[in-house]
RNA sequence: GGCCCCAUGGUCAAGCGGUCUAAGACAUCGCCCUUUCACGGCGGUAACCCGGGUUCGAUUCCCGGUGGGGUCACCA
């Protein structure tokens, strides 16, 4: 009896049945073949998209294809529904797939694109890899490993099974059978070729062009990695031989966490008899806190890195897709400042381009970045942007979508001169920013000013006496001049820092009063076009009961 | 600790042996514009990690060190 057969006893498929079921891709010149791998752990964050769009620029921008694979070889970590998140919220960023793992079911030639269905097309090549003696079953324990780790460590060995470690690469084949009676639970392992026990210019080194970092060149891999776990399915390792060469992937991104592990894919893709696709490593993010301070971003829990800590701000999607390409192609701000209007889809990203060192996640940056974006949009769509993610976060706020050409028109003060406002950068700070607009969220949030304390009420009053909602802008400011001038405030600012004891205050003052009578604050857009929008009535109602 | 990656101002970064008394953007500071704010304009502060080479000449190439990061699982 054979070894693959006691192994894999009801294994019917074979390689050759599965080669045939994936043909390889028909391509136009360039294009290329990307694909997300997340593991369904229900938690994407900024790290994912950043790597995400790399992805899509890269398949969408060459013609290719850009396929979702669900990654789920760790039983332990699946959370239900976590796809679905995956997919809405890389959505929701602009971000699509054209094949693979879809809402509603899946799509392509080239599936399952779920690991876990995909159990017999590992176990197929494990077995061809053990018939031709490069895996073996291990029957190591737990304990036994640790044994083998304690004993390396205390000769101040590399740790793992490699080598004489690997005691159990060479078990006859009534060993096995032994073991496998006896019901000893067992891996696969990858029967390594390499040795790292040489000295050092003996050491076989693999060389690779890496798409963002140029040539690599580090040391051929020894460890007899796992390629099959003892419940059958496979290691990230070998999933992602087996997959990508399947599916037909040209460009594999992925973080500069994987460098390290790149020696195991090459020998397998060897071991394997097939030609590796372009690894592309990127940059860690990082970030800057509220404080200022930099600080890495670490793995997987820090809730800052979630994707949804922006969606509960509202940053609106197209910022953060700008954002991130900003700091993802170091020459994209230059094209951008010089092709204002552009799509995005007219950059051309490239990965030669990308920084290959750790990136700071730049929140000042994005803010910056996100209020020329948030510009570019025109208010009726600002506006629906802003319902979905008050809908989605803050319902409360309900009241401020009941009249949307009001909110329209809120939303796009002064935005349509020569030097537009840019006062909008996020949702939640777009809502509070306009609070004062709308009754239910007016109140007084600044003190009139000392200078005109005094006149408050005479200055509100003689306002009121004048006020005509039909005003030009020129006319009505020429009634708060006369009204400044009549009680004794400087016309000019200047005049007034020149001379101070000559004036109680100036014309600033004197309209500084009336905004904060009428938006609660000192500081806000121009108060003519705000009473414009405010209306006549609710104009003379705030002025009124603040005398 | 072994191995690997990375190294220009506070941040993101141009630069790929001379054009660098080192670009730009964000941040910051000052001035201007101005009835506030925002916008905008002008200007300022601020950097090639250190030490050896190679070279007529190094920010740029090589080596070493230092620093930061990653990785050493039946996790991805």
């Amino acid at each position: 009896m054979e070894l693959s057969n006691i192994l894999f006893p009801n294994l019917n498929k074979t390689v050759d049945d599965v080669l045939a079921q994936y043909p390889a891709r028909t391509l136009k010149e360039g294009a290329k073949v990307t694909r997300l791998g997340p593991s369904p752990t229900g938690f994407i964050h900024l790290g994912n998209l950043y790597g995400a769009f790399v992805d899509e620029r890269l398949a969408h921008q060459s013609g290719g294809t850009f396929y979702l694979r669900i990654e789920d070889t760790d039983d332990k970590r699946y959370v239900e529904g976590a796809v679905e998140t995956i997919i809405n919220s890389l959505r929701f960023f602009g971000i699509n797939f054209d094949e693979g793992a879809m809402l509603d079911g899946e799509k392509g030639i080239y599936g399952p694109y779920t690991q876990s269905l995909r159990g017999e097309i590992y176990q197929a090549f494990a077995r061809k890899l053990i018939e031709e003696g490069k895996a073996y079953p291990c029957f190591l324990t737990e304990e036994e490993i640790q044994e083998i780790r304690d004993e390396q460590e205390a000769l101040k060995l590399n740790p793992g099974i490699y080598g004489k470690w690997a005691k159990h690469r060479d078990l006859s084949l009534e060993e096995v059978k032994a073991k496998i009676d006896a019901g000893m639970p067992y891996v696969i392992r990858l029967k390594s070729d390499g040795n790292l026990d040489l000295p050092d210019d003996e050491i076989r080194r693999i060389e690779v062009m890496d798409g963002i970092r140029g040539k690599l060149s580090m040391p051929e891999n020894n460890l007899d990695v796992v390629i099959l776990k003892s419940t059958g399915i496979p290691t990230y390792h070998f999933a992602h031989v087996i997959d990508d060469h399947l599916m037909g992937t040209t460009h594999v991104v992925r973080g500069e966490e994987w460098l390290s592990t790149l020696p195991i894919h090459i020998e397998l893709f060897e071991k394997l008899g097939w030609e590796a696709p372009i690894y592309c490593h990127t940059g860690q993010l990082m970030k800057i806190d509220e404080e200022g301070n930099k600080r890495k971003l670490s793995k997987r829990k820090d809730p800052e890195l979630s994707l949804d800590y922006y969606r509960n701000l509202g940053y609106h999607p197209e910022a953060v897709r700008e954002y991130l390409l900003t700091i993802l192609n170091s020459n994209y701000e230059e094209w951008r400042i010089e092709n204002p209007d552009a799509d995005i889809n007219e950059f051309e990203f490239t990965t030669e381009k990308m920084s290959n060192s750790g990136t700071l996640f730049d929140l000042q940056k994005l803010n910056d970045v996100s209020k020329d974006v948030l510009l570019k949009i025109d208010a009726a769509k600002l506006c629906t942007f802003l319902k979905g993610w008050s809908e989605e976060f803050k319902p409360e706020l309900s009241y401020i979508f009941e009249d949307m050409d009001y909110l329209e028109k809120v939303l796009d003060i002064g935005r349509h001169d020569n030097k537009p406002r840019k006062d909008h950068v996020y949702a939640s700070q777009m809502v509070e920013n306009i609070s004062y607009f709308f009754d239910e969220s007016f109140k007084r949030e600044d003190e009139y000013p000392a200078e005109a304390l005094a006149d408050k009420s005479t200055i509100l009053e003689k306002y009121l006496e004048t006020y005509n909602h039909g005003d030009s802008q020129e006319e009505w400011f020429g009634k708060i001049r006369d009204i400044a001038d009549s009680l004794g405030y400087a016309l000019r600012p200047k005049d007034f820092k020149k001379n101070p004891d000559d004036y109680k205050g100036h014309v600033g003052h004197v309209s500084e009063v009336i905004r904060i009578a009428l938006m609660g604050r000192k500081q806000s857009p121009d108060v003519w076009e705000i009473q414009q929008i405010l209306g006549e009535e609710r104009t003379i109602g705030r002025i009124k009961a603040e005398i």
